[in-house]
DNA sequence: TTTAATTTTTAGACAAGTCTAAAAATTAGT
DNA sequence: ACTAATTTTTAGACTTGTCTAAAAATTAAA
């Protein structure tokens, strides 16, 4: 069907049209796969062929509702064995990207049902993304940033927006993690930063780690 | 370290070797991978360049030590995975080989020595095949195929050689399962086909089905 | 709005892995 | 031992995915 680097380039315009809407850059492509944007033009032209996306020169390109399946399917994928590398093989949540990214090209369609039933249907990732379903349907959580909230408004931490190692292991050695009640007790005017209690202690957290975490309200 | 095709050429050269003595041919290398035998020259070429394999033109090759450890590696994956998908992912024994060609080329120590945890450091895979350990040694269980017994002999059937599905489904089809006690009732003369009793049954397999299974006694 | 900077595309090259067709070496047959 | 058949290797080509360098298009700036 599509070969790990069509598949690797599928994905990122997908996450990349999360926060862009209408057309993603060669650019863009480029930097994200850490890849020239010569390459890029060449695998988009070939994608745009196969009709998993819409490009015309100059342009950017935008997924088709073909690609979107497909880029849900691989990330559906890459979240299932997240899950199941934290679960199951003891991995902690900095270290599954690299396995998963290599996890996700494999194709059989039994192995991801069956993977799915033997982790109990899991609805996100160990880092709070949502899982897609088998039909392509990603059910996004109500969620906030905990940097867009103000005094006295508190809520559970359901996800993080960077998922690099550095800032995964600083929320493990902050003792901030999935599941956790924050609530905010002070906001510094000067630098941004946020005083908030955690598992019944008080910590202070700068305004890029608040930009990072993902609170539920109610 | 090694690429996905250079994996399965190394994994082809380990088993042709276990049943072949001396080097192995070009064209047998070429047979077993669905190749052609310029392609197998080629990576020949390559593989002996990195150390892997000892090869003198129109001599076949031979796999060095240091080949044979990462030969070990591949299977010690592949049957891992084997384990993973019967055990875990109610996979049936003739449907695992696919995935696990897949799966096998997964980069990760981390991700095999958990797995093996996870599994409770399985001896053999769903064929009987022996799991090789983390430095490569493999532990080769005494057995004998079931078409040199005599009769009135008796043993567990602990392996079979071909691992097609055609024959796998044909074993669960007559009841023939690793485990199962096998005793030798009678052995036709004429066609070699022999009599066994297993399960409290008796039934009658042909002197191929008898040369595919593996019998351990006492 | 005309030039300058940036982005994107094209053109041509390269590495990995494969293939076909032809040449060379080995093995087998008589 | 000398052809004949087979096996193996070489030579050259093709595909996928990548790159560099240069050209073209777009965007920004003065």
């Amino acid at each position: 069907m599509f070969s790990q680097s069509e598949e690797n380039y599928i994905k990122t315009v997908y996450h990349l049209s999360i926060d862009f809407d209408g057309g993603i850059s060669t650019n863009a492509i480029a930097k994200a796969l850490e890849t020239k944007a010569s390459s890029v033009t060449d695998m988009v032209k070939k994608l745009s062929e196969k009709e998993v996306v819409i490009y015309k020169k100059y342009q950017g390109v935008t997924l088709t509702d073909f690609g979107k399946k497909v880029a849900a399917s691989i990330i559906r994928k890459h979240r299932l064995w997240e899950v199941f590398l934290v679960d199951k093989l003891n991995f902690s949540w900095d270290e599954v990207h690299e396995v998963a990214e290599q996890l996700e090209h494999i194709k059989s369609p039994k192995l991801i049902s069956e993977l799915d039933a033997f982790l109990g249907y899991p609805k996100q990732d160990p880092h709070g993304d949502p899982i897609p379903d088998a039909e392509g349907n990603i059910h996004q959580i109500n969620k906030k940033l905990l940097s867009l909230l103000s005094v006295g408004e508190e809520g559970v931490c359901v996800g993080v927006d960077d998922t690099s190692s550095e800032f995964l292991k600083f929320l493990d050695k902050q003792g901030i993690g999935l599941g956790n009640r924050i609530k905010i007790v002070e906001i510094e005017p000067f630098d941004g930063s946020f005083v908030i209690e955690v598992n019944e202690k008080v910590l202070t957290i700068s305004n890029k780690i608040a930009s990072n975490l993902y609170i539920q309200k109610r």
